[in-house]
DNA sequence: AGCATACCTGAGTAAAACTGTCAATTATTT
DNA sequence: AAATAATTGACAGTTTTACTCAGGTATGCT
């Protein structure tokens, strides 16, 4: 039961982006330098969030990526899923035309159950309450010296 | 961020195994039939479960497996525990050495958080109440009839 | 004893998913 | 025009998953 690393490259980079935008676009080369994800990658990954509203973009010189809502209203689960993980626990659950869970499902309110609560916890996090830490620690790291 | 169908299995084959369990042991070619789940694989999942504390066997005819405890001692995740499917989010955090998160890590309280809440919810419920459920389940279908 | 049943074990394998790279293009600013 | 940076699609190496196969071992029954 992991969470895919495209997730979680996605939530660093969102946590970077917000941490050094000031209002200006950020190039996704910095956020490359600074958490280490491949350039490319990253691309693939921010057009995504761009389809998912979740950031808009600013082409040419001086360009980047900007947020395309305050952090206080992005949510977790919304990145994770721009990025197209599922957070449904099983394949069967995970279509439109519902579930086809016959008799032999006497598990099927465990993965439902489990899914919920995994959708709750991450939409209680926004990207703001994330970022904030990311200040905090990086303030006491600042101290110690 | 799916469970394996390896844990589903593993769940499914348990919850059958106490329904038609009365104190006699099952066999796996029984649960196979049943659950439509390949014996061979069967065969690979209840060494674990054994292993595990959760199953004893019983060797030749008329043998099968037997539930090591009462159902209602037995919670859903020691049964993923036992098959070797992680309930832990993120890679990093499941060594014993603990996770080497340097400044990097804004996001590692969001992975810690998520994979509690995960094992809280599976630990929070019991074969006993599966089973109870899939027989209410079953008797409901029966009444349509 | 001999046979059937059923657990036990390890090796192997095809397909899918994951984690990226590469090459080329388009849009914008200076 | 030249430089910057986003945008896009194809593709490839590696790992994991979800099994199968080919045996072996223990036990009870006739």
């Amino acid at each position: 039961m992991r969470m895919s690393t495209k997730a979680q490259y996605a939530v660093r980079a969102m946590v970077n982006l917000n941490l050094y935008s000031e209002g200006s676009p950020v190039s996704l080369r910095d956020i490359s330098l600074r958490e280490s994800i491949s350039l490319t990658y990253l691309e693939q990954l921010f057009v995504k969030l761009r389809r998912g509203q979740i950031v808009k973009s600013v082409r040419g010189p001086g360009g980047g990526y900007l947020l395309a809502r305050p952090a206080k209203e992005i949510q977790v689960d919304e990145i994770i899923d721009s990025v197209e993980e599922s957070l449904v626990p099983v394949a069967c659950m995970d279509q439109k035309h519902g579930c086809v869970c016959d008799d032999h499902c006497v598990t099927h309110n465990v993965w439902h159950g489990l899914g919920e609560k995994i959708r709750d916890f991450l939409a209680s996090i926004t990207l703001e309450e994330l970022t904030q830490e990311a200040r905090n620690k990086f303030n006491e790291a600042k101290g110690k010296n």
